[in-house]
DNA sequence: GCCCGACGTGTCAATTCTGAAATGTCGAAC
DNA sequence: GTTCGACATTTCAGAATTGACACGTCGGGC
């Protein structure tokens, strides 16, 4: 599981609660590796467990300071170092793709459209972003941080570009079209050209 | 979730069994939403059991081929229509971008440019695949199945770009690097500044 | 006639992930 | 002095996912 190697990771620019790290989900890496809150905390508990990490404070309400220790240390680089990454991205909202053959070709385009959009969107949001922060690269999480941000920013754009054209792959006229609409044998539309 | 829409939208072409969804998987839809052996078989009873599919066929080997049910395909509708996808991929690849500073920088260096390397190799592999397939856009399948082979395209085209890219942003000096070699107690390192 | 690779399905335990509920405290603003 | 939003944790049921094991058959090549 990656979840727990993503917390040791964090925790190795200094000790940090589970509201903390879930504050450092939400902002920085919601948009490569969501976390929730149950997750979170259970994961802290096992990896306390493990030995992988120690509590080293309690704060005020119930807060609980973990720390890494240099087994956990030593657990992430072994993970980085010696296990293969998943280079395959799962995304749903690519599945949808294949699978727009079950849609009208109009409500399929505007499927496309919208992703498109998003895209836009979100390279928006990213670019606000990137621009809020003051960058030091001195400091490996802004430096490694920044290349992931820049990885996003490169994906929307190219996100667009795919989504507009493959807007205009799907032929314009669509007669009887309606995929939910049956009459008689599934006979295929009469191909336009 | 998608499983189970993903088999709905693969037996909108005709009726086939968990074999032949299976190799479906495996060949054309594996980058985009694996699914393992287990799943498929389990998942098809369920559907079966809710109405959305039919067992239409006993074959050789124990062999059963599914068709879609109206109320199958309805369904599969509906989720495309009404729900809303999650239009992040969780990349565990990236995730461990992030954690990089776990690394020495060497190190760092090595797994983007593997990172890179490998994105050729896919890009490579995935452009083979296109060439070998002879489009036929009349056919939804396969208007939106090479839809996702293009986002893959560029999808490796751009990672390549980046990699690159992130390789030139660490800084080539590397002197008491090590992260693991740990010298004293584990006190904290002082906050810069 | 036999062997093997591909065909074909089913089940199980363990792990991971989701989503919600339950509970309570601190601090600032009004 | 009360109220409310942010802080903070724990637990749980249910669903999704993984990975392995177990079982059996068809067909072609030797």
């Amino acid at each position: 599981m990656s979840l727990r190697h993503a917390l040791l990771g964090l925790l190795r620019e200094g000790p940090k609660s589970g509201y903390d790290l879930l504050q450092m989900f939400k902002r920085s890496l919601h948009q490569t590796w969501p976390a929730t809150q149950s997750q979170v905390y259970t994961e802290l508990t096992k990896l306390a467990d493990a030995g992988l990490l120690v509590v080293t404070a309690h704060g005020p309400r119930g807060r609980k300071e973990y720390t890494l220790t240099d087994a956990g240390l030593e657990e992430l680089r072994r993970w980085m170092l010696e296990t293969e990454p998943d280079r395959y991205p799962r995304s749903e909202a690519l599945l949808r793709v294949f699978l727009l053959g079950a849609l009208t070709r109009d409500e399929a385009r505007d499927y496309l459209a919208w992703l498109g959009q998003k895209a836009a969107e979100d390279e928006v949001a990213l670019t606000a972003f990137e621009d809020s922060i003051d960058w030091d690269h001195e400091d490996d999480l802004q430096l490694y941080g920044h290349m992931v941000v820049d990885f996003g920013k490169r994906l929307w754009v190219m996100s667009q570009e795919w989504a507009d054209w493959a807007v205009a792959q799907i032929p314009a006229q669509a007669a009887d079209d309606d995929p939910a609409a049956e009459s008689g044998p599934p006979a295929k539309a009469a191909p336009p050209s």
